[in-house]
DNA sequence: AACCCCGGTTGATCTAAGTCAAGGAAAACC
DNA sequence: GGTTTTCCTTGACTTAGATCAACCGGGGTT
């Protein structure tokens, strides 16, 4: 289950935090306290929000759009090592230089916290500390996934695993529900997955053609991709355990 | 800097729970709750903690000993995706099943807590929970760090940045510092390195004596490794910034 | 229309790392 | 002391994926 629909579930629409990131566990007093030291930011898609290295002035937690955590080597071999999706936090209370790129894939909305007061206010509010260590620990066990996936899959396998979990991030807003169809539009360009996967975009290119030539995945264009057995794009992607890099 | 130091640092000696984890923060009043609810386990090298699945029946932090966390897939391929250091936590409040195996790597003493009661005071000690986020926090960016290494990295970058990283783990400990000459033996086996490395054990036995001919390592026997300049290591390694896998 | 540019495909070739296989050294067991 | 087992090394060969390079097609712009 994505980390989506467990904040739905829980959601409460008055909260002054207008996104879903901490608003499942919310009480009114703290958060009428956040209202006083945030504020939004934009950035247009392909604009980088934090380079590596930078001072992070802000604790920030995504409202709408999507963001990727890239790690550059000096002659350029770069890697995508996570994505922030819609109530996402980035940045760290504490530290100073950020390990990676944060560069928005789409444009992106991000509501913003002074680090000093965001402090103080975790202090004072346990269950709000609580719930980004839980935030932060599922985080930590999809990094650990993909690892896997890094380090052992073949490259056909790599794709698959990514397809089957950008599926199943969208399962839950499917007619058909997990296990039927699936129908979505990669929200990443060849080289970004070759970027996330560790493979070249000629790689990833081919393999897409493959998997379509077997029938695992139908494409219309480049970006839509229809699905019409999980099952079967699971099993190539060589684990049926829960995926959730992207939950 | 690593996490070693810095509790270091902070510790105090007469912290109930014995080892550095949590104390570098403590007070009295709630660790003396602790001393309550937690007890002590053995575990011989090669034992597995928790299999993959098992339903995490604690919370545990390691006082002696290192543990390896290692995702398989069902045709025996592994990848190791962390290791457990003393005062490191394994288990999560509010989870049932691991979504990895956790195996002792040599003898393990491990301090375990009833989840129940540990959340309960997790959830009257802020500052108890704050110090697991930050520890957290690293092991994500660890897990990231790491992703560069399994994606982009050749097998002589590879091995070059695990060496780097267990000896500037150990540098610390060192009287030369971390910029003289480094000894130090290797806690793990050539196979393990590759479960670690995304390699074969046969690709990192020939990167080792590789890295031995053109003399940026010594070895003394299978284990004992001698590294003469370490900025010539971190080279090899293909970054200059901090590791932080061990840290 | 003609142009270009960007993202994507496909082919030909090369190479880093995997695979298979044969030992060697050192510890561990009888 | 000899035998077995575990861990490691090295060699010969194969292969998955990288590299280099040509080309395609749609959506802008002028």
């Amino acid at each position: 289950m994505s980390v989506q629909t467990q904040f739905s579930a829980g959601a409460c629409s008055d909260c002054p935090i207008r996104h879903r990131a901490v608003c499942a566990h919310c009480e009114r007093d703290e958060l009428a306290q956040l209202e006083e030291i945030k504020y939004y930011r934009n950035f247009e898609a392909g604009q980088t929000i934090i380079w590596s290295g930078d001072k992070m002035g802000f604790v920030g937690s995504v409202v709408s759009g999507i963001a990727s955590l890239t790690q550059t080597m000096e002659d350029g071999r770069t890697q995508m090592v996570g994505l922030l999706l819609p109530s996402d936090f980035v940045g760290r209370p504490g530290r100073v230089g950020s390990p990676y790129d944060v560069t928005a894939t789409t444009d992106v909305v991000m509501c913003c916290f002074r680090k000093k007061p965001f402090e103080e206010m975790m202090a004072r509010t346990p269950h709000i500390a609580h719930r980004l260590l839980e935030m932060t620990l599922d985080e930590l066990d999809a990094a650990r996934e993909w690892m896997l996936v890094l380090g052992r899959k073949t490259a056909r396998e790599k794709i698959a695993s990514l397809l089957s979990i950008i599926a199943r991030r969208d399962a839950s807003l499917s007619p058909n529900g997990p296990s039927g169809p699936m129908l979505f539009d990669l929200p990443l360009t060849r080289e970004a997955m070759a970027d996330y996967l560790g493979l070249t975009l000629e790689t990833v290119s081919r393999q897409m053609s493959a998997l379509k030539k077997d029938g695992v995945i139908l494409l219309e264009g480049k970006r839509r991709v229809t699905v019409p057995d999980m099952g079967r794009l699971m099993d190539e992607a060589g684990d049926d355990s829960d995926g959730g890099m992207f939950s």
